[in-house]
DNA sequence: CCGCATCCCCAAAGATACTG
DNA sequence: CAGTATCTTTGGGGATGCGG
């Protein structure tokens, strides 16, 4: 454990692998995922994560030819522990109280950690009006829509977020196969009534 | 993932819970079991998790009537991810190079972090000489030697260390049921050579 | 713009001493 | 034993700069 924290134990590296576990990013594209975490904070975590062997540096092919951050298989082995304390956290953490707190890429962020591990098989599109769109594709959380949906729900971001984390989809519109959604949610576990 | 660190993402916030984790304990023994966390730091996180239900305050049955700190059931429920972050961290941790760091404590913690989780039925003790015994009984650690065990296995700390990362007991002695041993050593996850 | 390095400031962490 | 008080040091947050 205490091995384990040295490596992955600093504040905010964690939130890192996170973000690089659905994918490699850009420096700049990981500091708007992670609101709040400076520019130095973020080159020394990715640094020391390096360092680590939890994340490696890549040049994409050009033309693109531009840097982004990857995880090692390393790194990648890390997600049954996150998902482990995603769920447990999340059994202590209520509905958003306001329309604030949905920095870019908090939707595919919802669909990875709390409903993934437990989908059906299926295509599912979550549509968070003004903001963004992310979908659940047998499993796998991916950005943005998807072609030919099985069902897709929309309705104001904080709406979206509360069906996920009460499992009723009371105040958003759902398209298409109502009962593959309502398999889904039921999957998800219950967000217990843990006092703080 | 945020919320959980919010709660347990703290320095220091898992090791005491690992150290909860395997039983109540006092202040006092918790600042033993945590070579250099300071005790103002002990009392902080203590008061922390307490505020978030993770921990609770409780009091000896009279006579004995000392104060201990105990894993509430949110707290214990911690368990599943703080295994898989150990022995996350254990694949990357090769064994101890010096007689030091073995403070009071590591042969439970080794025990309960690597050997319970793949435990076979049975009654282990390990005696590190000089040091610990501490023993492992149908998959649950327990401090200190157990009646008629099924094997024992004794030799230096760094020696018994070693035997559970590499996964052969080459400079420890063995008496007993070296079948049941060598079948334990088999479902430990062998410590596979990350570089790092 | 992207990808950082630098600087300043402050809050939190560490070490140590001390006390009910 | 179970902490609090005090002091020092480290690390994080925020702003800025700067080469590619």
């Amino acid at each position: 454990m205490a091995h384990a924290l040295d490596l992955v134990g600093d504040r905010w590296a964690l939130l890192v692998v996170r973000e690089l576990m659905r994918g490699p990013k850009r420096y700049t594209d990981l500091g708007e995922r992670l609101p709040g975490i400076g520019t130095n904070i973020l080159a020394t975590r990715l640094r020391d994560l390096e360092g680590h062997g939890v994340v490696r540096r890549s040049i994409l092919a050009p033309p693109a030819a531009s840097k982004v951050y990857e995880l090692t298989e390393y790194g990648r082995e890390l997600r049954p522990a996150m998902r482990a304390l995603a769920e447990w956290g999340a059994r202590s953490l209520g509905p958003p109280t306001d329309e604030s707190g949905f920095f870019p890429g908090w939707l595919g962020n919802l669909i990875d950690s709390m409903l993934a591990p437990h989908a059906p098989a299926g295509r599912l599109e979550l549509r968070a009006l003004g903001d963004e769109t992310a979908s659940l594709v047998d499993g796998e959380a991916v950005d943005g829509p998807v072609e030919r949906p099985d069902v897709v729900v929309e309705g104001k971001p904080v709406d979206v977020y509360s069906m996920v984390v009460t499992g009723r989809p009371d105040q958003v519109h759902v398209h298409g196969d109502k009962g593959l959604l309502a398999e889904l949610l039921r999957a998800v576990q219950p967000t217990a009534a843990v006092q703080s």
